[in-house]
DNA sequence: GCCAACGTTGGC
DNA sequence: GCCAACGTTGGC
């Protein structure tokens, strides 16, 4: 009869988005089903099972037994190319050349059909059959005498999965059971003239002992109609929800298998919509409306009121996975799986876009997996990278050198770093981190690497915390990266395990590690935004703030100098507790305003181009002496961190700018012991600002600054913090004392930043996901909350 | 949590 | 059958 169809029905009409949708609900209908019923669900006490499965039917059970991941579309779609299933499409392997999937008429001839057919482990089959249902939204005239019917066989398989029912076993005597895809007399089998709702004993199918169902059913589902769920998995399974959440449009869509389905509504002329539309109206009078999810459904008796689904759901109070279609092109539908709960754990990684042939997924996790395997087959290659898209193997990388046509013993086997992928190979944000230097890291990866969020930790053995007389020529001996040789670079900073350095134009600098957690020096080769900038580091957070506390005299003139990044001529002195106490740094003279507002890093940080602090006294005697030197910016002296000249954006100093109250709570501070990395500078207004150094803390980007009067406003990363924050009600008005300046603090050091949402809608794929916060945003919240309770429920402007 | 080792699998 | 390399796992 297929045959007959096609011939009929040369012109091999293409489905329209319309008619795919329904066409992928009835395939995907027993998805539920087989879901709910899988091995994986361990709460699944209905499991339909039949004992038997009659010889037609076995084929399609093949492995599928104890898979979770079965996606009763790819069973459906395995069964079209039982014989030929399509090769599985996993991520593994050598990189295929760049293809696209079987043609459309590819497809039509067959060509996935062709294919040696054997023995595959379970994944193997997964994918076989994802791939399979992918291709069900290519037209193929076929497909459209195939939907309807294939919908009732699919529901008796999926409702009786069983183990025994394995291995391919010759097709039916009524002729063509497990016939593949294209295989004409499957239409035969599941014909609709097979369908008789006036009879329910299913001559048509021999295969479905009805008796066996429903007596499986009564134990899991008593007190109801032990034979209407058979029934209607036989007749009307199309009909039920795809998934609780599905709408009500698209299964307005989904037409139904009917019984009823007249054998000449597939004369090979009509459309599989038509067909089915047809169908539906044929077969109106056995919907009813299910009172759980308002679709129609077949009620096979009186007084049915819910759906299978959501009957099974009823009973087992769990969402089974969530089906939805999505349209990834003009004419051509995917389906989505929700992703179950025990993968939800799996980070996905970023997505980007790739050809433009592509679609970039939005969401989801399986279907990501499947999207991959489905379009790309290597989710480890976004195809665009240069990394991708070299082709040739460097042969100096530890993976180059493992491979044994570079000698190795191929152990590691895999890629050569310079290949993988910059977005999405996970050794990227692994190995990869120390294998690709950052100069080749894109603005998002250089995000990623320079945020600490991400806890991206370099390897190696952390290094002891030892100073030296010089802590800046401490690391700067040990490396030497050429910027010429970007092959070489790369190989060297793979090789790197301890700290990393960078020099560039001006600066030689480097970081330490600290033990929990990294310091990241951005390369400043390529990214003008980054040059001349450095994160200041925690352990020199850590000597500006302790050993200048423990050190005296040595120290106490030195104070901190930094160029301000942007200011490349201004240099700034900034005020801490030491240099108070010593009393060598007079106000109007060397405390330069520090409008940290206005430098803050993107990424909440200072960005300071030169930072020099924690060094020993006799080291900062040499500094004194150059500071001493009229701090005359030297071209010539670019290369050594020594600070240049320093004066005060502030411009001269009145007298009415000094507030002796908050110069004598300066001094206060000075003489007293602040919470670790907090350090006082005075700016214009005069306003005393607290700072927290350390960019470890929760608190690198937020300032408490005390104004005349005592008053006191925290910004955080340049925002002010509303006056309704509980901060503020803990603590006086006016900070006028040390106590209350530190107990503020304190309790500074107990927050954390609000991260905000994400913001999906303003980005496109290849740009990161930016987060952004509420307008009421509360910018300071506990230490372990994520984000504020404006912002995980944002309101939408 | 990292990563070396290696089973595995698609492509050729 | 070989190659490439992905994904998993156990040791650390």
């Amino acid at each position: 009869m297929t045959d007959e169809l096609n011939e009929l029905s040369p012109e091999s009409e293409i489905l329209k988005p319309e008619d795919a949708v329904p066409a992928y609900l009835n395939e995907m209908h027993p998805i539920g089903e087989d879901v709910d019923s899988d091995v994986e669900d361990d709460d699944m006490s209905c499991k339909v099972t039949v004992e038997l499965l009659p010889d037609w039917l076995k084929p399609m059970e093949e492995e599928e037994v104890g898979v979770d991941e079965l996606m009763s579309a790819g069973r459906i779609n395995r069964r079209k190319t039982k014989e030929k299933p399509p090769k599985v499409k996993r991520g593994r392997g050598r990189p295929p050349k760049i293809r696209h999937g079987l043609s459309r008429s590819e497809f039509k001839k067959g060509l996935h059909a062709d294919r040696t057919m054997k023995k595959k482990r379970v994944g193997s089959l997964m994918s076989r059959k994802r791939l399979s249902r992918k291709a069900t939204s290519v037209p193929d005239p076929s497909l459209k005498a195939e939907v309807l019917p294939r919908t009732r066989q699919r529901v008796v398989r999926s409702s009786t999965s069983t183990p025994q029912s394995t291995k391919q076993v010759p097709d039916s005597p009524a002729g063509g059971t497990s016939a593949e895809f294209n295989s004409p007399p499957r239409l035969t089998r599941v014909s609709p003239p097979s369908i008789d709702t006036s009879r329910r004993s299913f001559v048509h199918s021999p295969s479905v002992k009805v008796g066996n169902v429903t007596q499986q059913i009564i134990s899991t589902e008593p007190g109801k109609d032990v034979s209407e769920l058979p029934l209607q998995l036989w007749l009307c399974p199309s009909l039920e929800p795809i998934s609780p959440t599905q709408t009500q449009e698209i299964l307005s869509q989904q037409t139904v298998g009917s019984p009823n389905f007249p054998e000449a509504s597939l004369n090979g002329t009509m459309t599989v919509k038509e067909s089915l539309t047809m169908t539906v109206k044929e077969s109106l009078p056995l919907l009813s409306e299910c009172e759980g999810c308002g679709c129609p459904f077949s009620a096979q008796k009186h007084g049915d009121t819910l759906c299978y689904r959501c009957r099974i759901k009823r009973e087992k109070k769990r969402s089974p996975p969530n089906i939805l279609c999505r349209k990834v092109r003009q004419d051509q539908w995917e389906v989505e799986k929700e992703k179950h709960p025990r993968k939800q754990m799996l980070q996905r990684p970023q997505r980007y876009g790739k050809t433009e042939n592509d679609i970039v997924p939005d969401g989801g996790d399986d279907d990501d997996e499947e999207y991959w395997r489905l379009k790309k087959r290597n989710r480890r290659m976004c195809q665009r990278c240069d990394a991708c898209r070299r082709d040739t193997d460097c042969g100096k990388c530890d993976f180059c050198m493992d491979k044994p046509k570079f000698g190795g013993s191929n152990k590691k086997r895999q890629k050569c770093r310079l290949r993988q992928c910059k977005f999405q190979s996970k050794l990227q944000f692994r190995n990869g981190m120390k294998g690709v230097p950052t100069s080749s890291l894109s603005p998002i990866k250089k995000m990623i690497k320079s945020n600490k969020l991400l806890k991206i930790k370099k390897r190696g053995r952390p290094r002891k915390k030892k100073f030296k007389n010089d802590p800046w020529e401490e690391e700067e001996e040990d490396y030497e990266v050429s910027d010429n040789d970007e092959d070489d670079q790369e190989l060297r900073s793979s090789e790197m395990n301890g700290s990393q350095v960078r020099k560039h134009g001006k600066w030689s600098y480097t970081f330490k590690e600290d033990e929990d957690d990294a310091a990241y020096v951005e390369d400043v080769v390529d990214a003008n935004i980054e040059e001349d900038s450095v994160i200041l580091d925690n352990e020199r957070s850590v000597m500006a703030s302790n050993e200048m506390y423990n050190t005296t005299s040595g120290l106490s003139s030195q104070g901190l100098y930094y160029n301000v990044s942007g200011m490349p001529l201004s240099s700034h002195l900034i005020g801490s507790a030491p240099i108070c106490n010593s009393g060598a740094v007079a106000m109007g003279e060397v405390i330069g305003s520090v409008p940290m507002a206005d430098e803050m890093s993107q990424n909440g940080f200072l960005q300071i181009e030169m930072v020099k602090v924690g060094s020993s006294p006799s080291h900062y005697r040499e500094e004194q002496q150059n500071t001493q030197q009229m701090h005359i910016a030297d071209p010539q002296q670019e290369h050594t961190p020594v600070i240049t000249q320093i004066f005060s954006l502030a411009g001269p100093e009145t007298e009415s700018d000094r507030d002796p109250g908050l110069i004598e709570l300066f001094t206060s501070l000075g003489q007293s012991v602040l919470p670790a990395h907090w350090v006082c500078v005075i700016a214009k207004g005069p306003v005393l600002q607290l700072l927290q150094c350390s960019k470890l803390s929760t608190m690198a980007d937020t300032v408490v600054q005390i104004e005349k009067g005592f008053f006191y406003q925290v910004t955080v990363q340049n925002q002010p913090l509303l006056l309704m924050h509980s901060l503020y009600s803990r603590h006086p008005t006016c900070l006028e004392k040390v106590e209350h300046v530190v107990s503020l603090l304190l309790d500074l050091e107990a927050l954390g930043v609000c991260q905000g949402y994400q913001n999906f809608q303003m980005c496109s794929p290849w740009e990161p996901k930016m987060c952004v916060r509420a307008a009421l945003c509360d910018l300071l919240i506990p230490k372990d909350d994520e984000h504020c309770g404006k912002c995980s429920q944002p309101v939408e402007g």
